[in-house]
DNA sequence: AATGAATGAGCTTTCATTCAT
DNA sequence: AATGAATGAAAGCTCATTCAT
């Protein structure tokens, strides 16, 4: 079987096979992603993710030493360019008004993040951070600090431009726009996968707050405390 | 000691005794609750729940009989209480504005869970209902619907008013006005208890939001698209 | 209630009292031998025998001093009385012949064992001696060999008299006609109080073993091999 | 070590590593047997099965998923096989008289049972029959029914032959013949084991046993109470 | 004397990790 | 490189025993 000089897989075989080893780590990580969200870190087992992935516990300890580590490559590993991908959206309307990148941009890019599957990594974030600072550290790094700047940056140049009213403080603004969004991908992945919510549609959810939110930041919208 | 018509404990000693095994309960519940929210239910040890309520072991399960039924009592004890006063409030002021009641109790209501203890409820919700179904639907009967029919409520009254524009759509609208506070919540015990955040005031962001939805709401607020 | 001088009970609620004080002692290792035998010494949690003496836990402790204590009071309890009464009755029909004696002493005496509350002791002793070596040392003490002495003298007299065969071991004989009896005991606290065993009465086979072996044993029986 | 075309180990090593993987069941059954036998289920812990199996905690459990199926795999594993073997020997001796079936089959195929390691199964039959319903069903099923057949029609035909009294009651004589020699099994591992009995010889008993029940049963007896 | 709350040693079982094959 | 048997630390839970009331 393994005598020297003779290959016991033809050459098409040989390529799928290191095809496939070239795509475990990516699988691994994929479903740790999945159980890591469904079940939380401590409640998965390590053979679970292994057995997920297709291979069995002793390759998964090949590709990464423990579990934690790869815990921590999961994060790592979807964080960075999902945020990166929205930054160079941002970049390229850099012309419109503020509302116009928040409701062609901003909207749009939440919608895919809420919808597709980075939106499972906030819940581990969310549930794991506080047991693992290195994690909290580079959500904060890859994600908090850039989408503040970005978001911040372009409700401070809508005041600049008088767009939006001066009287608005902007690090709570972005919370306002932010925080519903997480929430969203963070409630898909525990009460909205026990219980489909079947009311909530997101595109029309993210949709409306962008614009509910625009409104309310706008210098001629009435002033505050008017006529109620 | 035991001398015959003398108690071998004052009366204060005796007294103090009984008070703590009646409280033991509550504070068991109270120890469970601080570990679920900073560990998670499947990485805090029963012991650990016990030596902080300051028993032993063998004492937590004479009051619960699982780990498992300890969560939930923590869980269903927190959830009742605090909704039922919201309720209450909201119905002291039925006769302001729409606008007037999400500014003056909704609001605060928000501001006091949000800083109060039962923040950690909802991250225990949020990272536990997926695997303990019972959880997710106490919390949808007790918090989600009661919550869903007030604030619907408030809007569907406004709309009504001809306070707030006809085409708003009301269940999104309820998600960005709750949402954001329930993130607020989880936030607080996950990534703000790692880097407390430095910026965030939460009586600011929770007036601010509260004050932008409801701009955004009004019906004399300059229409959808106008002047961006 | 306790005032000084004034007695909390009637005399006769104080006679009653006594009464049950006095009986707590063998009320308890009633209790004690009913569950020992029908789960195990092991399984039975000493808080179960005081319930069913109908006391608590910690009264138990005031009568004997540990779960071992109590098994061994059990055991003890049960065993001297009836062996004593065996060997009385055969005094009295010190006249009779070998074979009267074992229809008329022994097997009744089997009997009233077999279907009396003794016959627990068995199956106790039997699963628990190899555990509680004074336990088999007790039972070997007041019963086995008083048993073997009585049994023994029996079949030796007979065969003295020329009623049984010579050629017998008494030694075996004596386990002939013993065991299958023990075993009936110790059987109907295992299998047989599963499956209430529909078709063997106890009467019938005492009083046909003993007579089987009898017969067997007599000097006028055909001889061993004869015809088969 | 790892260099290519060395095993590390020899193919001798091999061999022997693979033969100890698949007697583990049985040494784990071994080793679980002769622990509940001596000790009793409830007080043997898992760990002792294993170290006397010689592999750690963790392995037993690789085998057997429970302590509980652990101890029904051992009753199991060891009742099929002895009953049918005895059942093929009686049939190979059909043409014998009952007498001498009895003589020559069953007690040769008891005084095996009683001397072999079968023997602790009776014990553990016994002692855990009424706390694992299972067992006591598997029992019955696999042991006292065929049993009772197989003793009890060599009985009948006997009395058909005209060999036996006809006035025997049947049932009563299988147990007459077959409890002392499951109560020998018993003892063997009880009392038997504390204070090894210095007289009694399992062979001798075995056959006089039968024996004296073979003259006992015999229609050329000397009919009862004659004499006596 | 009787109670039952409290304790903590000890048991069953799980699972991350290792390592021989 | 891949496997999965083996390990043993650790966790949930029980229960004999103690002791304040």
């Amino acid at each position: 079987m393994s005598s020297p000089g003779v290959s016991s897989l033809s050459f098409g075989e040989a390529a799928l096979r290191q095809r496939r080893k070239d795509a475990r780590p990516q699988e691994l990580l994929d479903a740790a992603l999945e159980l890591f969200v469904e079940k939380g870190y401590a409640a998965t087992r390590s053979e679970e993710v292994a057995v997920r992935a297709g291979v069995s516990k002793g390759t998964l300890y090949r590709y990464y030493p423990s579990k934690e580590e790869l815990l921590k490559a999961v994060i790592r590993s979807r964080l960075s360019s999902q945020i990166r991908l929205g930054m160079l959206e941002a970049d390229e309307h850099a012309g419109s008004s503020a509302s116009e990148l928040l409701r062609r941009v901003v909207a749009p890019w939440w919608l895919r993040v809420v919808e597709g599957p980075a939106s499972g990594v906030f819940k581990l974030v969310v549930t794991e951070a506080r047991s693992f600072p290195e994690i909290a550290e580079c959500y904060r790094l890859e994600v908090v600090e850039p989408g503040r700047q970005l978001i911040g940056g372009i409700l401070r140049r809508g005041i600049a431009d008088g767009e939006f009213r001066a009287d608005v403080d902007v690090e709570a603004a972005v919370h306002s726009l932010v925080l519903p969004m997480v929430m969203l991908c963070v409630h898909r992945h525990s009460l909205g996968a026990c219980a489909p919510d079947v009311a909530l549609d997101a595109r029309v959810f993210v949709e409306q707050h962008v614009e509910l939110l625009v409104r309310g930041l706008r210098a001629d919208a009435a002033p505050r405390g008017a006529r109620a």
